[in-house]
DNA sequence: CGAAACCGACTGACTCGTCTGTTTTCAGAA
DNA sequence: TTCTGAAAACAGACGAGTCAGTCGGTTTCG
């Protein structure tokens, strides 16, 4: 494999990662080619020898979020046998690996839905993959009897609403009342499970500590 | 009264509905205040001195329609007297404004997010006002026994985080593929109950509108 | 040496807000 | 009732700043 094109990937990573910090911070809009240039260590017409302008750079990241996070989801789920334990790891997932990366959160909930058309056209298919993954779990759930039934397309939507709401209310908050989003988790997650009638069990510490590896029955 | 003041509060009012069309359709950035100005059937000049900037119009009419809203919840709320029907009432009729105001609700929703610092600290204080008045609710009926003992003020701010992650999902939606909204609302009506550990009961037709009129109980 | 990678001054388009007028309104004088 | 003049309301050309994207030149690498 080429040299030089390994140093090109790594160029174009780099990019992406200090795009990703100032789109964050600063937003879409107002972040400028030079900001991203310098922050990335090279100059504008370094950025525009590796994407063709700006937008690309805004998908791109978007892209490789989503393919991230989708194949952490996938693993999770994947990680367990009962759908109700399954859905819930990946909620899980998805909410702890958003809250560990704020700036990113904050460009996929907010920068990509305020940033026209087309990007929110990319973010809804990308929502849309993931509440179809909550569904597929939910749909077995009802189907094995384990919850009510339900409309499980509306209630995975539903599900990756409200996720997309406190994400959006906690990486929009102001960092003086911004408490860790941990504190609420429990109460959240407990409010999901009950919504589609499951009977949350009690958390052991595997649940809620830094650790997982649990799975167990109602 | 001055009849000059009665023209000016009409041609505001006509800036500010404008505003409102033409920010939900083309986005607060890409907005140009030629623009809104020929839609309000004024110019430039006629914006300017009504208002002092293109942020003061926008601001101007998030504070506007919190208002209007904020009032429509509250005689909601004082309609009912057991709580969680009143909390419901309340969500009912935040979620129904909103479906029926895209254009208001899609600013509300979006563009307010994504335009700069100053209107999301905005739009997290209403947000928070409503959080509030449903966790009075709340409050009222765990202290009631009505629903079980939980942390009511992550719960009320789920609710209106599930709230905006469905109405954002239905204002940023494509014609093609966005459906009445209303027929998901009974499903998360149902949701939103269990999720706190209250019954809900059958729906009549006055919460349903012209629908139906299903709702089960456990 | 040739190609890939990079640099940064410059351009062109766009738009917010200003500024200099012009029209409309209306209280009060004639 | 008609006239008047001052303030309110409106019009639109223009200034000035911003910023994505370009382009000719330079450096690095194999």
């Amino acid at each position: 494999m080429p040299v030089q094109q390994t140093r090109a990937r790594e160029r174009q990573r780099k990019i992406l990662s200090a795009a990703a910090s100032v789109f964050a911070t600063r937003g879409f809009r107002e972040s400028g080619m030079d900001e991203i240039a310098h922050a990335s260590g090279t100059s504008k017409g370094g950025l525009y020898f590796h994407f063709p302008g700006k937008d690309a750079i805004l998908l791109a990241l978007l892209d490789q979020t989503a393919t991230l996070l989708r194949s952490k989801v996938e693993r999770a789920i994947a990680s367990e046998t009962e759908p109700v334990a399954a859905a819930e790891a990946a909620l899980r997932v998805l909410f702890r690996t958003l809250t560990k990366h704020r700036a990113l959160a904050r460009v996929f909930a907010v920068e990509a839905m305020g940033a026209g058309s087309r990007f929110n056209a990319r973010s809804l298919a990308i929502q849309d993959e993931f509440a179809d993954m909550i569904r597929q779990q939910l749909d077995t759930a009802v189907a094995q009897g384990v919850i009510e039934s339900i409309d499980t397309t509306v209630a995975a939507q539903a599900w990756i609403g409200l996720l997309h709401g406190v994400i959006t209310r906690w990486v929009t908050a102001s960092s003086r009342e911004r408490r860790s989003i941990d504190e609420s988790y429990e109460t959240i997650r407990i409010m999901l499970l009950r919504s589609v009638g499951a009977a949350p069990y009690a958390a052991t510490e595997a649940d809620v500590g830094r650790g997982n590896g649990n799975g167990q029955r109602p």
